[in-house]
DNA sequence: GATGAATGAGTGTTCATTCAT
DNA sequence: AATGAATGAACACTCATTCAT
């Protein structure tokens, strides 16, 4: 870890980036612009970032840790197990509708061959306190008893689909369609 | 007269392009490997699609109405409602399982800035028969009072996700497994 | 002169030539474009010349024997040597008026290197009876004795420049400013 | 510290330029032919300017400017009119005939459509101060009293023409030659 | 002769990365 | 560490010319 000190210039550096790949895509991220818009010489960049690709696999990774532990912080070990179940999920629904620039940026990013294989374990090493506590559900009998990511991916799924519809302005996620998609999401995973 | 212009071509140009994406992924897609795999000179390339932009775009839209004709092949406007559903969602899982290397192209494309928003509109509209298809079955009362996009995404949403797990090799998606997806799909957006 | 026959053909594809080089200036002239403005096949036009050299080199001289012809037409051997000579000087710069666009052409291409030595000798070429007319007037002693070349210089070059102004739109050559250049024109030559 | 930016470097693209245009003709100036004759790589060129377009332009005005301050230097105000005037006019002959290859690359652009409506105005701009002591000489009433843009069309008018001619080896223009051309524009002007 | 689809060498320009300062 | 000028490989696209029909 002999990276440079300087950790605010590191988060400078991730704040432009994903304004800029917000604006003009994905593709459009040039080095150049990100160094200006992060008030950096160009050369700048290249002390933090070994080059483009770590930066854009550090991002993305930075973002979906924030984004995981964010969900987490809501859990209550000594919560019901609905009671944390719901919690966890209209924590995730909200923090995904509330920034869903950071959403869209890892969407963006997901299907990219700039990911690494590495990055995209490290990304679901993140998810691993959700499994365990979906582990947990099918234990006590209460969900159903099946591969714990297909249940999580039965559970994101519906939830990323909405959001999109959300933040294309198709339709306006409610607090009260909140309770219907969350109710569905509990119905399809219940024991 | 001169050679007649090949519309054959166009589909070796798509296969030739579709592969390409496939082994170097989406960035690295360049013209010249696309003209050479299709034993093209570049220059020909752009007499039948006028840049990079258009032959990813309409082969984007290509795959998707492939894909959405395909799954409506099965649908049998006579067949009762919950039959005529459950055909649909196996057709669709089987198809997705069956081409995963068409379905990767998509996701891959799917969120990526050179997708235009006309190309996304009418790759929107393929689906309209599917939403006409629920909101059948919302008339007669068979599954929940939502907008259909919505009910749309909560089943694509844990398909896409489970078939992702498929060729993920996280785990592999049997007949049973598909029934007990199915089942999990339904509880999830029955009335 | 195994060219073959359809001259007139030849005349249109001239005339497309030259349209597009006055719209669209030298560079940026294709010979898919002159086709399609012929009425052609691309194919078609090198039948007619081989290259694109020589359709812009066989143009060029086209365009200046028939400038050239049309301003010897009004010369008569009987007029006396002012006469004819004001004629002739009158004539030209009524020609320059009339088809700008030619000459704008022929000024266009005049600098290029599209312009083989010969074409450019063989242009000169058709000077020579103008040259001779200029000799005739240095032996009756009526116009400085230097080279013809030069003497020609000196009328064709205040002639183009007026008429680029003309066409400008800086100044308008009006009837009576065609005399004040007939008279400085004169001035300027005679002995 | 970066390097500093070496605004020397303008001056040896100006003269890469040049020298290839001469040699290989207008149309067939590549950039990377111009980096190599510079020295540079070809991104460097594009620090300097803008593209292609820009760097003709630009070159075009500054040889513009060179030759017409160059001109304007033996200029004296307190010179009588037809002193100056001469001066003023040999001056711009030598200086045509001292360095052909700048006149020739001038003439070879002015026709071109790569040269701007503001690359063209800007040059023209640079004559203002010739046209101003024409005007002078009108209202001595030592001249004619003729549009300014009109008089200074038949004086450089054949001085470009003569040049030509020299350079083409048609003719040598003798110090007495010039004498001779010298008296024939003034005969041509004055009032 | 006529056609226009096919060709592919050629070119302007970009941009990730390096490196002299 | 910081800078930003310099680099040059890479790439989308063009267009004169050819040639199968």
């Amino acid at each position: 870890m002999s990276r440079p000190r300087d950790e605010n210039k590191i988060e400078v550096i991730y704040e432009a980036t994903l304004k800029l790949v917000l604006e003009t895509g994905f593709n459009g991220l040039k080095m150049a612009d990100v160094a200006k818009a992060a008030n950096l010489a160009t050369g700048t960049l290249y002390i933090y970032f070994k080059n483009k690709g770590v930066l854009i696999n550090e991002l993305y990774y930075h973002l979906k840790k924030n984004k995981t532990l964010k969900m987490l912080e809501v859990f209550d070990a000594t919560d019901p197990f609905l009671i944390a179940f719901k919690k966890l999920w209209m924590n995730y629904v909200n923090i995904s509708l509330a920034e869903p620039e950071r959403l869209k940026f890892i969407e963006q990013y997901t299907h990219t061959s700039y990911l690494t294989k590495k990055t995209i374990q490290q990304s679901d090493q993140l998810l691993k306190p959700l499994e365990d506590f979906l582990s947990s559900g099918i234990m006590l009998g209460l969900i159903k008893q099946l591969p714990v990511q297909l249940l999580l991916g039965q559970l994101m799924g519906p939830i990323n689909e909405s959001v999109k519809l959300h933040y294309n302005e198709t339709l306006k996620i409610t607090s009260q369609l909140k309770e219907e998609l969350f109710e569905m999401a509990w119905n399809s995973i219940k024991a």
